[in-house]
RNA sequence: GCCCCCGUAGCUCAGGGGAUAGAGCACCGCCCUCCGGAGGCGGUGGCGCAGGUUCGAAUCCUGCCGGGGGCACCA
């Protein structure tokens, strides 16, 4: 039996209760069910007398006795007891417990996905680094973060698009491009330009490509520079984060935006709406109207368009493309952001609870020794995703970006990550995974296979505690999803690994009999709980984009 | 000055109003006669401060204190 099961069964309890007037008031829309901490309570447990005491009118309790004998009688459902200020503690019958390996072994991957958010049409804009440089540290925590995002928000039922905005419109590039021709003719980087060895290798390769280029006049250099050098540094970041398992679906480019006059167009839409005027020769947007602390220029005095310009006309570009809720991902020196683009949103006609989500994530640091890692091999001052990489590996650091909460700033420990010892925590859960691989194998050589299956051999504590945190993994993907915090399903990993280390140790849980003791029907049960182990970590770590290995 | 994030065990962090606040590391003491000890068991040890809401607050609200990051006709 599962959450969701159990939950039905309690549901339709205080509907009887109600029905025959045990206590008074209005059937609950759901009934929460938990697990407790405490074994001693019972598989779950559901805190809904004590929602219903006060409607009732009645001491929790006694709201909670009525429930308990109807609940008591329902098929699976072992013992009821009362605790405490009015809980419902639920013990299962072993067997209606123990089904929920079959369960999670024939559903297989698509165990965990559910469709809480089935029909959401939702656009996931992440990294969006400037085509300036290699994918910095900052974006790489969004790579990870994003892309776990997307996976779960997908397996939650969401039509999910990655998209990739490419800032290759705008002064950055003009400076990109610069360098570069300086560079190529020996001549010093400008103060406002790149460094790194990364411009070198750059210059090399479009010279290699246009060996003519240096003949031409300065300018036409710096066009050819930023053209050829803008598609070089794409299709590195485009590669690079190709090899850390993050995909786009879409990349979708700044200047497109501008030629195909979508920045008039936005502009035309928002003045419509009324939210358009000029002062100081510029053009602005009454976003104070709306939450903001200052109004936007749009179009500058000079007659060139803002930065924000092209936000409002891309938030418009989503929208049209039929998103119904566009989430933008930015780093922390972005928050200020957040009050422009929500007032933007409403100045289109949108309400922005609805239609747009801006999730903020914090500074990460890397440290090593103790001291911050603050210089790049080929970037310089700043440190990039192959820096990460190259230290501790793409499943380690994938890992360690979705561990923690955006909301926290972290220091990712490079000695610690690159450890092959338990202390660092991929370690644990992938070897909690191989192990379900190899008790498998072992299985099979004594001739066990998932066949028969009698769920009422899994009567020790130890599985009862295994199958109820296995249980768990779907509505733990769910509120991932919906919270946006795929960390949780870090902690859900190392908490079922840690269960699972523990079931693998207690003598009575075997898969593969001691000795020369004969194949029972209670190790033909284990094989499927380790098998709907194994379907639960792998599943997981697929969430996150990190590998579940057969053997370690 | 204003805005955002964070203050939970010695350290790094979980904890969507619920029972005795959890995990890893570190430290101390155990478990190798059998599914890989990359594991398990036990012990030491904690919600920044003050109010409020609630039957119940680490969690929600207000104010302080401490740390981090932001506040362009830059992108």
């Amino acid at each position: 039996m599962t959450p969701a099961e159990l939950s039905a069964a309690v549901l339709s309890a205080v509907t009887a209760c109600l029905q025959a007037g045990d206590f008074e008031g209005t059937e609950p829309a759901a009934a929460v069910i938990d697990r407790p901490k405490n074994p001693d309570h019972g598989d779950y447990t559901t805190n809904i007398a004590l929602r219903l005491a006060k409607a009732a009118g009645r001491p929790a309790r006694e709201v909670a006795d009525a429930i308990a004998v109807r609940l008591a009688a329902s098929d699976g459902i072992a013992k009821v007891d009362v605790a405490g200020p009015g809980f419902l503690n639920i013990t299962l019958a072993a067997d209606a417990l123990g089904a929920a390996a079959r369960t999670v072994v024939e559903a297989g991957a698509a165990f965990g996905r559910g469709s809480a958010l089935t029909g959401q049409h939702l656009n996931l804009e992440f990294v969006s680094a400037n085509p300036t440089g290699p994918v910095h540290l900052g974006a790489v925590r969004w790579a990870a973060v994003g892309d776990a995002l997307a996976r779960l928000l997908q397996a939650s039922g969401a039509q999910v698009t990655r998209e990739y905005y490419f800032n290759d419109a705008g002064s950055q590039i003009e400076r990109f491009a610069r360098t570069l021709r300086e560079a190529a003719n020996g001549r010093p980087v400008p103060e406002d330009g790149y460094a790194g060895s990364y411009i070198d290798e750059i210059v090399a390769a479009v010279v290699a490509e246009h060996p003519d280029v240096l003949a031409r006049t300065d300018d036409e250099q710096t066009e050819q520079f930023r053209v050829a050098g803008v598609e070089l540094m794409f299709a590195e970041i485009r590669s690079s984060l190709s090899g850390f398992g993050v995909d786009f679906d879409v990349y979708f480019n700044e200047r497109d935006l501008h030629a195909s006059g979508g920045l008039a167009a936005a502009l035309t839409r928002l003045r419509e709406q009324g939210n358009v005027y000029e002062s100081d020769g510029a053009t602005w947007l009454r976003t104070t109207d709306y939450g903001d602390d200052r109004d936007r220029v749009v179009v500058r005095g000079n007659g060139e368009w803002t930065y924000f310009a092209a936000d409002c006309a891309y938030y418009l570009n989503k929208r049209t493309r039929g998103f119904d809720r566009v989430v933008i991902m930015l780093g922390a020196d972005h928050h200020g952001y957040i009050n422009r683009l929500r007032a933007m949103a409403t100045c289109f006609g949108d309400d922005p609870d609805q239609t747009l989500e801006i999730l903020i994530g914090q500074l990460v640091n890397l440290v090593r020794d103790g001291e911050p890692v603050r210089m790049s091999k080929r970037a310089g001052n700043v440190v990039v995703l192959s820096d990460l990489v190259d230290a501790i590996g793409a499943d380690a650091a994938r890992y360690a970006l979705v561990r923690y909460s955006s909301d926290q700033s972290i220091d990712i420990d490079l000695d610690l990550w690159s450890r092959k010892t338990n202390d660092n925590p991929v370690y644990y859960v992938q070897y909690a995974h191989a192990r379900t691989r190899n008790v498998r194998r072992n299985a099979h050589g004594f001739g066990i296979e998932l066949d028969d299956f009698h769920p009422e051999r899994l009567d020790n504590p130890a599985d009862a505690a295994l199958l109820t945190a296995l249980g768990e993994f779907p509505r733990t993907v769910e509120s991932a999803a919906e919270l946006r915090a795929p960390h949780r399903v870090v902690h859900y990993l190392e908490s079922l690994a840690a269960t699972y280390h523990r079931w693998y140790d207690t003598k009575e849980c075997r898969v593969v009999p001691q000795g020369d003791d004969p194949v029972t029907d209670a190790n033909r049960a284990r094989a499927w709980l380790n098998e709907a182990t194994h379907v639960v970590l792998a599943n997981g770590l697929a969430l996150l984009g990190v590998s579940a290995p057969e053997r370690m």
